[in-house]
DNA sequence: CGTATGACGAGCC
DNA sequence: AGGCTCGCCATAC
């Protein structure tokens, strides 16, 4: 039933879960929280190995959030105009966050603190 | 089991 | 600032 890999997947996925709506973390951000010896690359498989209909806490999993450490959501294979990037820029826009025209953001303002 | 790959990040030019 | 290398480690093959 659930396909969830075991591992670090779960555990990564759990704390992507807490980011607040408004705020954002990075990978190397998310990876440290959740306890992981492994790094944030491992943050970036999680999200794409990510179900689009995984909930957690009776809610879906806010990928959008998590950004690099440039403040720059993180090219896809298809590039930074690609379509998984702009739907990151238009779900963060929706919840408030400045998203500049070249995809940057300012973690200053919107870093989540983990608290 | 060895290699290549990658939604990363830190260090060095 | 921008580009490159390398370490990291879970997956794919």
């Amino acid at each position: 039933m659930n396909r969830t890999p075991a591992g670090p997947f779960r555990v990564i996925w759990r704390t992507v879960a807490r980011i607040p709506r408004g705020r954002v973390a990075t990978y190397g951000q998310i990876a440290r929280m959740a306890g992981l010896r492994s790094g944030a690359r491992t943050v970036g498989w999680a999200m794409r190995a990510l179900p689009d209909d995984l909930a957690i806490g009776g809610r879906p999993v806010p990928w959008h959030r998590v950004i690099n450490a440039q403040g720059m959501i993180s090219p896809r294979h298809d590039g930074p105009r690609g379509e998984g990037s702009l739907r990151q820029a238009g779900r963060l826009r929706r919840e408030g966050i400045v998203v500049s025209r070249s995809g940057r953001i300012d973690l200053a303002r919107y870093r989540w603190d983990g608290r």
